[in-house]
DNA sequence: CTGAAAGCGCTAACAC
DNA sequence: GTGTTAGCGCTTTCAG
């Protein structure tokens, strides 16, 4: 069986190794060696053997960009996110990609900085890439043409932290009217009554007490979380103690410090994500106001440095990472499905509670 | 001109148009859609306006797989990191999707928690996907077998963060040993003598005072910097005052602890990224240890936690973004040039001083 | 200025 | 168990 090795062209040594140089190699053809390194359809022992020996010695990579073509689907997945380097989105997408992985999807991450058309740019680089489908947090509340095709999505889609009402569409959130109505149920329940806000939203250049209606539906939740505990307590809700502020660390340090400045201040504040907690304390450190006595604050959002600060601050915790897999979760599940099902869930939040709400009960 | 358009079957709505749908319904060949919606040769005014509306019409979109599978190239980017959460990576890779995007290359991220087979593994499925360049944080200083394919890299290629010595490649870093030795000399000159440090290694499993030998540049950079400044002060390096430990924050807060419990304990503790810095401060808040009076302590790496504590804590800064960014060009630059121009750059650090540190001059 | 046709590298019927 | 072959959708000479 020893025939000499047809004298075929070498393959030159410079470029990558293809499908039939493995083939010719191995001297079967395209098909058979398709199957050995497919690992599908049936080949011989020695046929097996002799393609994989072959593939190893040009050191052959399958050319996934082919196959995508071919197959009509990429294994790539889309993330259209607001800013990865937030401490909220960096631990969701940590998720998504390692789950994503896990199935053999990868993972191509854009970010919108929560702008409108930047999302709508994304989305359209992505569909012409053909990921095989799409988890977007979406930068607004009502916008949703660019993710709809005629009668369906445009691609399979999950939303990730934000819902949008009009657009039935599997999205992975958490209950934030409740927890925001549980952080300010605790602050009364320790005899708080003058109870102000920090909120973070894109709707707003500038620091303003007036509430913005362009709001995504996790700020609108919050604060109608907030404001429906206050009603509930009969306690009075006071605009000159409310801030919306984009999340530009000087600005909503500036916000935080309006809300604080007045002799005529709240007890106590709930912000409305971490970079808002930072805000507060930065205003406190500045006004020298301690947090935790002068100053009672509650957090969104779980951090590392967050028990480690004196005091430790008391923040509503959200399942970060176990969201970030249900998006990636649930996204895959409709790819390979062909089906629309939109499962959304809503997790629930914990209060955590720590040393930074001072306790007026005496 | 206005003959009847031909008969020709309707593209079923169901499925995305292509290329030739667009060129039937605009009556003129694939080529010539082509070029119009290319933007490319020459297309007469009539021609490309008929092309655009029939493209518009069909919601046409490119399809960019066989575009890259004909043109050889994906404008596609790789990025290996270690954790796409820890707040190093996430403003690195932030810069680095956002000036690749200005580029138009889009970027597939891959976690390795600093695990070699996992890298291996995230290189060879990135080049199966045919990136055109790799931008890689090496999870071990030796090891590059999987990075070089004959006698070039396996693509082109940055590193980031972390160098490999004998890996002649473009590497983005930091001057991390003068960083490190800047932090001991300020400690010295407000009089500490007995200087500890914490670092962060994914080299070491469980805490240890004897330093591994496999730790990647950085790691070995910012010892080595410490080393360096103690014996120019002609104090003694010891090593019950030093921990190599992984990030995970509970065992670094114990080798924290264990630096600290004894009596006699340094004066002062540098540690080597934002997580060390925060077990520093959760270990001195258990032992009732006051961060800049019981311990000094000096960080690497800002964050806005950082200038927001009680005391506000003095850090060795790094250009992170300007990294990121640095990295993204270098690497387009090389892709574009075709040419493996390996241009490394080391950034300079700053050292920031807040309150974090004694003076024990009096 | 426009069209015809040859692939890019792979997979999946369909034959043998 | 293995080979033949027809494309996936696009770009790009090469003619006209």
């Amino acid at each position: 069986m020893s025939s000499i090795p047809p004298p075929a062209a070498k393959k030159p040594s410079d470029k990558a190794a293809r499908l039939v140089d493995v083939a010719q190699l191995a001297q079967v053809s395209r098909a058979t060696a398709a199957r050995a390194l497919g690992g599908y359809g049936t080949v011989g022992e020695d046929t097996l053997a002799k393609v994989l020996a072959a593939a190893s010695q040009l050191n052959y990579r399958t050319n996934v960009i082919a196959r995508s073509m071919r197959a009509g689907r990429s294994l790539t997945i889309g993330l259209v996110i607001a800013d990865i380097s937030n401490s909220f989105f960096d631990r969701a997408t940590r998720a998504i990609i390692d789950t994503a992985a896990e199935h053999g999807y990868q993972v191509l991450v854009i970010n919108t900085d929560d702008s409108l058309t930047a999302e709508i740019d994304a989305v359209r680089v992505l569909l012409e890439k053909r990921v095989d489908g799409l988890i977007v947090v979406p930068s607004s509340p009502h916008h949703h043409e660019h993710l709809v095709g005629g009668d369906s999505t445009v691609a399979p889609l999950v939303l990730l932290d934000r819902r949008i009402p009009e657009l039935s569409v599997g999205t992975i959130s958490t209950d934030d009217h409740h927890g925001a109505a549980a952080a300010v149920r605790l602050l009364v329940s320790r005899g708080h009554s003058r109870i102000g806000m920090l909120v973070a939203t894109a709707a707003v250049a500038e620091p303003t007490s007036v509430r913005p209606n362009e709001a995504v539906s996790t700020v609108s939740d919050r604060v109608g979380g907030f404001i429906a505990a206050m009603g509930e307590a009969h306690l009075q809700y006071r605009a000159d103690w409310v801030r919306y502020t984009s999340v530009d660390h000087a600005k909503s340090t500036l916000a935080a410090q309006q809300i604080l400045e007045n002799e005529d201040r709240p007890t106590a504040i709930l912000a409305t994500n971490a970079d808002m907690t930072l805000a507060v304390m930065d205003a406190c450190r500045t006004l020298n106001l301690v947090v935790g006595h002068d100053v009672s604050l509650i957090g969104f959002d779980d951090a590392v440095w967050a028990r480690v600060f004196t005091p430790p601050i008391t923040v509503v915790e959200r399942p970060v990472y176990e969201m970030g897999r249900s998006a990636a979760l649930n996204l895959i599940a409709q790819i390979d499905s062909r089906s629309a099902r939109s499962e959304s869930i809503a997790f629930p939040t914990e209060l955590i509670e720590r040393e930074s709400v001072r306790d007026f009960r005496a």
